[in-house]
DNA sequence: CGTTAAGCGAGACGGTACGTCTTGTCTTCGT
DNA sequence: ACGAAGACAAGACGTACCGTCTCGCTTAACG
C-alpha cells in the first residue's frame, strides 16, 4: 500500500463521489471499477492503488454518507438509547438508498471476507460499542443482537415490514431479556 | 418455461450434483454456469432452459441437501420446539458447507430479488410456518424473528460465535418477550 | 484452437473488414483488439478465440488484400519474371497503405516470432517459391535475396527512394550474380 | 530540451547501463521506462527530460555498445573494404544480443519515424559513408544496398542463415554489378 | 556567501490496451 | 425433438505501460 501522504485528496473525493453517483443513478449493478473511473475522470490504476476492489470503494462511499448516523445527544439510559438507535435505523435504512446499499454491502461481504471484516470494524462495531458500555449486567452482545439482528434480518430477507412499532417491540424484548436472565426454563436440557 | 413433463430427470439430477460438487471443491466462486455445464456434461442451454440463472440452480442444490432439516418429531410445546429448532440450526449451519452456502445465497439474494423471493418461499417460510402455528398469543412473527434473526445475523456478520448456549439464550429471550408483551415501558414515547 | 468448422464466416469477415477499416482510418496505432471488436460489433473473446493477438488479425487482413499480388500470367523467362515481380512490388507497396502495413508487420514481427513465421510462410515464401523454380543453376535463394532484399531494405529504412529504375537495376545485379558466380575475386581470403 | 551542461553524467550512464542490463536479462519486452527508472534508481522524469521515449534510450544504449564496430584499419580497396564490412556484420550481429537489438530497433522504427531517422543518421549512414567514398563509378548507394540489404533482410526475416560465405557472395554480387552496369538487358522495357 | 534555479528520486495520476472471465442467447450437430 | 457442445455479444476484471505532473531534496551557478 503506497504512501498515504502523497495521495491527492481531490482525486480521493472524486472517486467516492462518482461511486455514490453511480449508486444513485443505477444502483449496485451500475458500479464497476471501469464505471467509477470513467465517472470520476480517473485512471483505473488510481482506484486499484488505494482500494483492493470495488467493494472497498463502495464501503467507503457508504460510510462517508452514513458516518453522521449515530444519534444520542444526551443518553439518559439504556432503554432510551436502544430505542433511539432502533428508530434511527428505521428512519435511515428502511426504504432508502442507504439501506439498499447496506443490504448490498452485507450481501457482497458473504463472498468477500475483507469486506466483512471492514464492515464489522467500521460499521457494526462503532454502533455497538457506545451501547455496549451502557449494558453493565448480563451479556451485552446478546442484548445488542436482540435489537440489531431483527432489524437487519428483515432488511435482508424482506419477509416482513420494518417500522417504528417493530423497532420498539424489539427493544422491549431485548430489555426484558437483560433484566430477566433465563429463569424461564429448566436447566435440565442445557447442553 | 418448457413442458416440465419432457424433462430428463437424470439430467436434472446431474446438474444439481455437479453444482454441489463445485461448491464442495471450490466454494461459491467456483460455481459458474459454464462450470456446472462442464461438470455435469451438459449444455449450458439445458441449464438455462430450466433455471433462470445460477443462483436458482444453487438454491435448488442447497434445498435438496437441506430439505431433511426441520426436526421436531413430536412437538411437546413452543419452548421445546423453538429450542430444538435453534440448536438444530447451530448444528447444521454453523461452520458447515451448508451454512456457508446459506450465507452466500442470502448474500446473492441482495441483488437478485427472485432469489430472495424463492428463499423466503422455499427456505424461510417452511421453517417458520410450523412454529408460527404454535404461537397462539402475541405477535408470532416477532417471536420467530427474535429466535431466527440473531442466529442468521451472526452467521452473516461473524461478529460473535454461535453455539448451543447462544441458541438457548436467544430462545429464552423470545419466550420472555411473548409472555410479557410491552408492559415494561410507558406508552408515552410511542410514535 | 477450437473447431474451425463451427466458425461463423460472417463474423470472421467482419473482423477482417473492421481491422482493415481501422488501418485505413487511423493506421497501425489505431488497431487494438478493443477497437477491432467495437468496429466489428464483436466480443473481444471472439477475436481471441481465433487469433492469438492483434498482429495475427492484422496479418490476415493484410494477406486478404495482398493475395491477388503475384502477377506473371505467362512467364517467358527468369529475367522477365524477376523484373515483373520487382516492378510489381514497387507499384503495390511503395507509398501505399499496403506497403506501410507490410513495413509495420515486418516491424512487429521483430518482437513476435509467431508473426515472423507466419509472414515467412504466408507472405515471403509464396512469392519466392514460383521464382525459385525458374532458377536452375546457382544459389536460388541468394539470387532472390539480391532482388527482394534491397526493395524491402529501402522500404524499411527509407534511406533512399524506390522506383522502377531501382527495381530494374536490382534485378540486373541479381541476374549478373547468377550467371557469373564468384569468379571476380581470389579464393585466397575465403574463410 | 534542457541545458545539456547541467546534466549529471553519472545518471546518464546509469540509465544506459540499466537499459542494457534489462535487455540482457529479459530482452526488449523487459525494457519499459518504468523498468529502466527502477533499475537505474532514477525518476522517470529524469529519463523523459533527456530522451523522448524508450526507443531513443535503447538506441543510445545500442550505439554505445556498437560504436566500436566499423573496422577497416587500412583500407586497401573497395573489394577488401566491403568484404571486411560484411564479415564484420556477420560476426557482430548474427546470433548476438546486439543483433537482436538491432532487429528490434529497426522493427520499432517502423512505427516511430524519429527512431527511423536517428537510426539512419547514427547507425546506417556512418557505416555507409566511408564505403561510399570508395565507390567512384556507378551508383554507390545501389552497390552498398546490394551488400547491406541482403544481410539485414535475412536478419529481419530469418528465412535463411547468414554466414561468412553468404557475406562473401553478396559482396561479389555487388562488385559485379558495379563493374558491369546494366548491359545485360535491353532498354526496351524501361519504364 | 547566500539564494535560486535547475537536476533529480520518487511515484501519483489520466489514459489506453491487454488478455481473461462470466453471463445469457443462439446455432449446429448428433441421436 | 432434445440435448451436448460451444460460438457469440457484451462488458467487467485486474495489470502493464506510457507520458505528464507534483512533491521535496540536493546541488551548482550566479548575484
Amino acid at each position: 500500500m503506497p504512501d498515504q501522504s502523497r495521495r491527492n485528496p481531490q482525486v480521493h473525493q472524486a472517486i467516492l463521489d462518482a461511486t455514490w453517483q453511480l449508486l444513485v443513478d443505477g444502483g449496485w449493478p451500475a458500479v464497476s471499477v471501469d464505471a467509477i473511473a470513467a465517472q470520476a475522470g480517473v485512471g483505473k490504476r488510481t482506484i486499484y492503488r488505494w482500494w483492493p476492489n470495488k467493494n472497498a470503494v463502495a464501503l467507503e462511499a457508504f460510510l462517508a454518507r452514513a458516518r453522521s448516523t449515530p444519534p444520542l445527544g444526551n443518553p439518559v439510559g439504556l432503554a432510551e438509547a436502544l430505542r433511539a438507535h432502533a428508530r434511527h435505523f428505521v428512519d435511515l435504512y428502511v426504504g432508502t438508498r442507504l439501506g439498499t446499499l447496506l443490504r448490498e454491502l452485507i450481501g457482497a461481504a458473504q463472498q468477500d471476507p475483507e469486506l466483512g471484516a471492514a464492515l464489522r470494524e467500521h460499521w457494526f462495531e462503532p454502533r455497538r460499542e457506545p451501547l455496549r458500555a451502557l449494558i453493565t449486567d448480563g451479556d451485552a452482545d446478546l442484548v445488542l443482537d436482540l435489537v440489531f439482528a431483527p432489524l437487519h434480518y428483515r432488511l435482508l430477507t424482506g419477509h416482513a415490514p420494518i417500522d417504528h412499532s417493530f423497532a420498539d417491540r424489539v427493544v422491549d424484548a431485548a430489555l426484558l431479556a437483560r433484566s430477566n436472565p433465563r429463569e424461564s426454563r429448566s436447566q435440565a436440557d442445557r447442553m
